[in-house]
DNA sequence: ACCTGAACACCGTTCAAGT
DNA sequence: ACCTGAACACCGTTCAAGT
């Protein structure tokens, strides 16, 4: 007879909400999936957009940062944590990653709050592309930074339908065309 | 008494979308938006389900080919093509045409019937952005297409969470790195 | 501290009956 | 050919009562 607290009840939900998004996220259904009644529910949670909100909490913190750190782990030279980068986030490796940031960006759509926690991510994230290509002394590498990062969520966004994810060698040749060019 | 035809739901259908995503589009609030009771909807469509794909008969036929138009109406030049193609769609002048097609690919996300339709429609845009690339004899016009259509569906994400729209520079400066350079 | 069970509201769906 | 009105199912929400 083990009890539940939140953490369970978020765990859960992101299971729904892989599977189907948002609309998938049903109180009822994960009363079902956790042995209870819905009305326990009530007990953790205000309502079931408090749940939702909490979910938002729990991706931005622990969530977001994960790509970064494994791009940091391969080592300090910029240019090998580019090459990285690019091919952890258009590589099919990271298929879950891709679908969980592109539901979170559907919800954003329709949600204020999920789109504020969406906004503060993208911030982090392309000033972290944007370093890196400061350390490599790319020119115009604040537009070049969000041509990348662009290119990177739309990728995303473009697998989430089910279209193919990009091939190496269009990695390859980007990654050229960003890095190589001296002068504009 | 002017009674309705599925023409007369189906816009009224678009406006809830534009306003909520998919979500928002509810057969209770329909009827009443058209002053008819709920149960007249079934007469004109089997279920909801029915009307949502209908939506998206409608969106592939006539809203995807529109920018399309738009470009070829600037006259034959592939070069003026090309930038009235990335003003149109990295400017805030179609706003609106971004929120659609980013509230499309969000139901697309949990929707395997609109996922298709996005696929077709992908795969017709960027074929169109290869054309322009290959008119201009622009080296690995293949990856640099790949590369502008994913910052330009990139582009739509991002502002759909509210993130500001990219600068003209940006466009420029991304345009002259596409195209300049002559070899690999 | 966490859960049940019954109640209610909301909305998708059905369908017999109306014009 | 299109619409009403009543019924039902499903799910979010509330809350008094249980352990």
């Amino acid at each position: 007879m083990t009890r539940l607290g939140s953490q369970e009840w978020i765990k859960q939900a992101f299971k729904a909400f892989q599977r189907g998004g948002i609309e998938n996220v049903r109180v009822e259904k994960l009363a079902a999936d956790l042995n209870v009644t819905k009305g326990s529910f009530y007990w953790h949670f205000a309502n079931r957009q408090s749940l939702l909100h909490d979910m938002l909490d729990y991706w931005e913190e622990i969530g977001t940062s994960r790509i970064i750190e494994q791009v940091q782990a391969v080592g300090p030279d910029a240019r090998a944590r580019l090459y990285a980068l690019c091919e952890l986030t258009f590589s099919n490796a990271q298929l879950e990653e891709a679908q969980l940031d592109a539901k979170l960006r559907a919800w954003a759509s329709t949600d204020s709050t999920a789109a504020e926690t969406l906004i503060r991510v993208d911030k982090r994230r392309l000033a972290y592309v944007r370093s890196l290509l400061d350390d490599l002394s790319v020119p115009n590498a604040k537009h070049r930074a969000e041509l990348i990062y662009r290119a990177l969520i739309g990728e995303y966004t473009w697998r989430v339908a089910g279209n193919p994810p990009a091939s190496k060698a269009f990695v390859r040749s980007t990654l050229k065309l960003i890095i190589h060019e001296i002068d504009k």
